[in-house]
Order: structure tokens, then C-alpha cells, then sequence
DNA sequence: ATAATTGCAAAAGCTTTGCACGGAA
DNA sequence: TTCCGTGCAAAGCTTTTGCAATTAT
């Protein structure tokens, strides 16, 4: 994806246009490894020196809110993005960490006795919703 | 429940049985305000005064590995755990952190487009998957 | 007796914050 | 010009770790 449609997704959000911010965006596009802010960081520096980590964090945050990427659980600890297009569940390994890409079966709810390839032996499952609560719901005025 | 009980229940995990660790089960149950390792700490330190917050940690997470408790993402940068017996979804409020208990839809997978109860404005939906990847899961022998 | 658990303190790790400078609109 | 974003350093919080004393089996 080019830097001028980089820059035109985060204009249709509401987002200012600047040179980390498009670096960011489309790092966490590129990489389908659920990266940390550490992971885009290290990926980054050496093509933008001059970019810190405090702002990785900022812009991760603000493109979660805009819902320009999505947030997986903190895997041991560490905050992971997801910036593909098309949801899908995540498969956590508790010994190692890695993760995995699962096709949701829209059929039915997912549950521990689900099969998944590989070799995945489940354990448990999550399903969370990210809400806005009514006690927090902006009123209209 | 009563403390032979809970030792009980202890055991047939394979857990020692110890005063600590019965009075973070009994919380853990009690509550289902889906306490932090802190919320257990603060809520035990008055009547087992020589508790320690790293014994709720450790002991949490050894019943996590047992599967006596379910682990929640971690809310706001904070673990938080399930005691109750019936699997259920979680709704987490991102302005405010609140947590609210979802009774899954067995007939389908859930999406953003959810219908849920107390007026909740769904943002996203996680599904995790705890596994053991084949890559750590022990060889017989 | 033996091995595991506890509690304390300190360390580690990730993330946030404050503030001054620079850049986008 | 005005406000927002950036970068640096420091602070903040949660969680983990090391170790000696205690406890369960």
C-alpha cells in the first residue's frame, strides 16, 4: 500500500498525517506476527532514527481507537496488534507464546472441545467484547 | 463451600493444601467480581494478616495451570481471573474498565454485530484460543 | 525427611506521563 | 497561527525473582 493511501485511511479517521504515523500503520499492515510496540519499533528504527518508542505507543493507541487495528490480549505481559482487514480468532500458545491464525466457523460458538489444526491442543477460550457501557456512553447533549 | 472442601478440590488438582491457598480459592469463588491478584490481596489481608501480595500472585497463576480459574485478559494492564463454574463470554468496557457477564449464543460465532444486553455499544470482538502448540506439547517419552 | 510453599525485598518489564520543540492544517 | 504530534527522560504499575524460613506430605 502506498504512502499517499496510507495517508488518505488515516485523513478518513480523523487522524493528522505524519511520517511516523504512516511508517506504523503500514509496518503493522505488513506484518501478519501480531507485533508488540517493541516489534514495530525495532522494525522501524533503522529506516526512521530519529522515531522513539513512547510514540509507538501513542499511535498504536490512537489507531485502536480509531479502529484502524485491532488489539489482541496482551500476550505475556506484552500489548499485540492485529492489522489485517479481515477479523479472525487467535490460537495463544501458553508455553512459547506464538500465535495463531484461526478461521472463525460462523456455525456455531467456539468452544475448548473445538478442533484446530496443527496440533492445538486447547485448553480454554476466550470471548471478550470490547464495549462502550451505557454509564459511559457519550449523551448526544 | 466449606474449607474441606475447597481442600478437597485442592487435591484432586494435585496442589498441596495450605491456609493460603484456601483462602485465595474461597475469594476467587466468592467473588465474582472478577478480581485482580490486588483486589484478592486487599480483600484477604485483614483477616490472614501474614498473606503476601506474591503469594497471591504465584498461587493465582498455579490455578490457572490447573485449570481451577480462568484467566481474563488482562484489563487495563492488570490480570483478572474467573472462579465461577460455567464458562461465559466477557463485555469490558474501554472507557471504564467495567466487566459484564455474556451468556454465549451456542448457535453462532460471535461478531461485532452481537446484540448484547444494557445497551453496550460493541467496538470489537476477541476470540483466544489457550493452547499448547504442537511445537511444546511433551513427547510421551 | 524431603520437597514445596511462603513472605519479604528488590528487580524487571512494559507502558504512561511531563514537557519543550517541531510540524500539520 | 494554533493546536496537535513527537521525542526524550523519568516515573508508575504490575508482575516476577531470589532467598531464607516455614510447612505439607
Amino acid at each position: 500500500m502506498s504512502a499517499s493511501e496510507l495517508a488518505e485511511r488515516l485523513r478518513a479517521v480523523g487522524l493528522k498525517v505524519t511520517g511516523p504515523r504512516i511508517a506504523i500503520l503500514d509496518a503493522v499492515e505488513r506484518n501478519s506476527n501480531h507485533p508488540s510496540a517493541e516489534d514495530i519499533y525495532q522494525e522501524l528504527v533503522d529506516t526512521h532514527p530519529s522515531l522513539s518508542l513512547s510514540t509507538v505507543y501513542g499511535t498504536l493507541s490512537a489507531f485502536v481507537k480509531a479502529g484502524l487495528v485491532r488489539k489482541l490480549s496482551e500476550v505475556d505481559g506484552r500489548l499485540r496488534v492485529d492489522g489485517t482487514k479481515t477479523p479472525h480468532d487467535h490460537a495463544i500458545c501458553r508455553m512459547c507464546g506464538a500465535i495463531f491464525d484461526i478461521e472463525p466457523n460462523p456455525k456455531k460458538a467456539p468452544t475448548s472441545l473445538s478442533e484446530l489444526p496443527d496440533g492445538l491442543a486447547v485448553l480454554d477460550v476466550r470471548v471478550e467484547y470490547d464495549v462502550v457501557c451505557s454509564e459511559c456512553k457519550p449523551t448526544p447533549f
